[in-house]
DNA sequence: AGCTCTTATGAATCATTGA
DNA sequence: GTCAATGATTCATAAGAGC
């Protein structure tokens, strides 16, 4: 294989696969209540996303009502534990909003109900936005974490913490540079695929396990979509809790980072988007990431 | 007085008050049910305690069953809540436990509980431990951070934002250094948020406000008390959230470390402590700290 | 490659104004 | 009164251009 076969992405360091072993995201256009309605039961490993919030993003989605909330979500819910396997993981991006100088409680409600219905509350993740919102008021100050919730269906499930570690050597090196603690995770998405060609910069270094708080910029870079969360969140979770060949399903999928960074992974994928204008958005990244 | 009469740490800029105006903290010895008794109406500016977490610290309070904590929590709720001014603030830090590979619920029965009493639940800044336990488990990483639920009796309350505030990002001295066109204007953002900003009126700002996630590093200097947090953790919010000479309570202090902040800040505070043992250990810290 | 500099942008919140 | 629309406020980061 000639050297220029696999192409590498500057900064990032995201390895582009070979044509051939390209995998296709699949793209759902409708509500994922019935879409999901077509997928047959325990057929997915890990269902990533970042639904509506209540109230939030209005002007595309028409913003369900807070007090509708749980209500809404819940018959979804329903059909996620349906089409995840036993060993599979949910991994639900959201926060409440302010409203009225008070937290909302839909958040805390929902997961009141998921357990009702049978899921287990496995952890709680903390994303870290080092690039928050700017912004001032008089009793806040900028909200700079979102909640990941992780649900699951059984108390052991597939989790393959070796996929995540972090070189442990970089990351004291820049320690004694007065770098942030923050930088590691800079590091670890410098090492993006994980898989084969990186791994081979670790050799001979000390790794580490990561922790429950991750740090990643939001993005700057996407001009397409009201809400997209960075590639390396939905990558991260990819890695951590499926296998090569699995699949990874987005309910809500929006612009479809999820299916970029599952196909980035080598990962099936599935996504669906309720609004059509996205699709040709979501086939021209799939088109564009994969060559 | 003399300029020397008030001493200013480098830094952190907290006012060290001379050794006359020394203000000691009152310890309690006692359930703070009972000991919230003796204390005026609308008396205090800000309660902040990390209180006996469900099932931890046993022998303290004969360990409370998950299920009766919210029970075992409420009246000692109602007892702060007539104590506190209504400017005042309450700052709870606390996590849920982990059992049997799930996350119990007691923390989210305890915010609703809370609303019901009439609390506002303001905001929930992120404590993250910089330095966290070690371990490893199957399906769970380490546990990097906690929450401090802040809950207050009014919308508006009492804010001291600029006492907090931190250096500006060095990105600023770059950044200001020569102003384009759109710098001088407002320039709106792209993505529909309905956000913008002049760039302009940055000039000459040295400090910049924190978010509501904290980075602090755990203590290990307190081996004598089993739910110690780091002395900066109260320090933050007690500089946030309280003016010198006002008045910090702390129900469940334990080794005191609330108070020591409280007396480096020349605040008046009151400690509760059910464990008689804790007493001497309390005092001896206070009288080593004030000199 | 490595550095400096420029530019875009991100699930926001609150007080005020007008219907 | 209430409710909706509008304006004002604010950082840190990544990507890319240029040297």
């Amino acid at each position: 294989m000639p050297a220029t076969a696999v192409k590498r992405r500057k900064e990032t360091g995201i390895s582009i696969a070979p044509a051939t072993a390209l995998i296709r995201p699949r793209v759902l256009i409708g509500d994922c209540l019935k879409a999901m309605e077509k997928l047959p039961a325990e057929s997915v490993d890990l269902i990533f996303t970042s639904p509506p919030y209540a109230e939030a993003r209005k002007s595309s989605y028409g913003g369900i009502a807070p007090n509708d909330y749980v209500v809404w979500f819940m018959p979804r819910a329903k059909e996620m534990m349906r089409v995840l396997k036993p060993s599979g993981s949910f991994i639900l991006n959201i926060k409440e909003k302010t409203a009225n100088g008070e937290k909302l409680t839909y958040v805390l409600e929902l997961i009141q109900a998921m357990r009702k219905e049978g899921w287990l509350w496995t952890e709680e993740y903390i994303w870290h936005k080092k690039n928050c919102y700017p912004g001032k008021w008089p009793n806040r100050f900028r909200d700079a974490w979102e909640r990941l919730l992780h649900f699951t269906k059984r108390k052991t499930f597939k989790m393959l913490q070796e996929n995540v570690m972090i070189p442990a050597g970089d990351w004291q090196k820049k320690r004694l540079r007065k770098l942030s603690e923050t930088d590691m995770i800079r590091d670890e998405s410098r090492s993006k695929s994980g898989f084969g060609k990186n791994i081979s910069h670790w050799v001979g270094r000390e790794k580490a396990y990561p922790t429950n708080v991750l740090h990643i910029a939001t993005e700057c870079a996407n001009k397409n979509h009201s809400a997209t969360f960075p590639l390396s969140l939905p990558e991260w979770f990819i890695k951590l809790l499926t296998e090569p060949g699995d699949t990874v399903l987005d309910p809500f999928c929006g612009s479809g980072t999820t299916l970029i960074a599952a196909q980035n992974l080598s990962r099936e994928s599935i996504g669906m988007e309720i609004l059509p204008e996205y699709k040709e958005l979501i086939l021209e990244r799939i088109k564009n990431n994969g060559g």
